[in-house]
DNA sequence: AGACAGACCTGTGAGC
DNA sequence: TGCTCACAGGTCTGTC
């Protein structure tokens, strides 16, 4: 479910909740997601008061007084902002209560999200030491594309859903980007020049703000934290599209699959 | 070292 | 109506 805009609206959501607040108890229910959840670890953190929260890929981090709690969403994971005496239902595995009166309640029905406990310091953490930049940072430019596909004989879409290349650009914006950008998600990485990566990350940047400007992409179940949908799925030029026309020339979108996920394309609009 | 396949898990929708 | 099967937004891990 969520890629980079929909955990940016989902920290959006949570910020004035959970910021400056104090993480009065913590539940749960189902400590098996993606790695063990340190249960004891996040109950000792009760009492301390958030210092900030931010987003570091599709990471969520809480930094509390003396460790940071760091929440993944996996692929089917939401957080709603609910009062403490919601009851829980199927898959709300835990609940972080902040001043007694409000829980944010993590959701996530595969389970390939993931809760743990950092220690300062944080960003050395293994999860987050080899991320490559935020898309939206001045750090993400044209050069370092360029400079990093030189000798990848690899699809240029699976070189830019590399975390270390760029992180944040999943499946669905990596067929996004690549249709704006014109460029054949199937071409190897080390055959585009330095122009068509210059049109290639203006276009991430461009399918990533206007995605977290209408609230992310909502395909079957993501919510924002308020329980909305997002607005970007009626945006879609090509992700699921495959049989119907482009919106360009009229030909049809096809559908491939590559590193084992299903891409999107116009096979006019889009040259190797 | 780089590239790829497999693994984790449940829900949904299509097809029979 | 009910069963089976393929597939789904992520990404770490192991293998070639």
């Amino acid at each position: 479910m969520p890629e980079l805009p929909e955990v940016e609206t989902t920290l959006r959501g949570i910020e004035a909740y959970v910021d400056g607040k104090t993480l009065t108890n913590a539940i749960v229910r189902n400590s098996s997601l993606r790695w063990p959840v340190p249960v004891h670890d996040i109950e000792k953190l009760c009492g301390q008061t958030v210092q900030r929260i931010e987003r570091r890929a599709k990471y969520i981090l809480i930094h509390l007084e003396t460790a940071c709690i760091l929440l993944h969403l996996g692929m089917s994971g939401s957080l709603r902002v609910l009062d403490t005496n919601e009851p829980a239902g199927k898959h709300d595995h835990i609940d972080l209560e902040f001043e007694a009166s409000h829980v944010v309640r993590l959701n996530d029905p595969r389970r390939f999200g993931c809760c743990l406990i950092l220690k300062e310091p944080v960003y050395e953490h293994r999860l987050l030491a080899n991320l490559g930049p935020e898309p939206l940072s001045d750090a993400f430019n044209f050069e370092r594309l360029f400079r990093l596909s030189r000798g990848k004989t690899q699809a240029v879409k699976n070189f830019i859903m590399d975390n270390k290349v760029v992180v944040g650009v999943g499946n669905i914006y990596a067929s996004e980007s690549l249709y704006k950008a014109a460029i054949r998600p199937t071409t190897a990485a080390k055959r585009l020049s330095k122009a068509r990566y210059k049109v290639l990350s203006d276009e991430i940047v461009a399918v990533l703000s206007k995605a977290i400007r209408a609230g992310g992409t909502t395909l079957n179940d993501f919510t924002q934290t308020d329980g909305k949908p997002g607005y970007f799925a009626q945006e879609l030029q090509v992700y699921g599209r495959d049989g119907e026309p482009c919106n360009q020339c009229s030909e049809l979108i096809q559908s491939k699959v590559i590193g084992q996920r299903n891409t999107f394309f116009c096979r006019i609009c889009q040259k190797p």
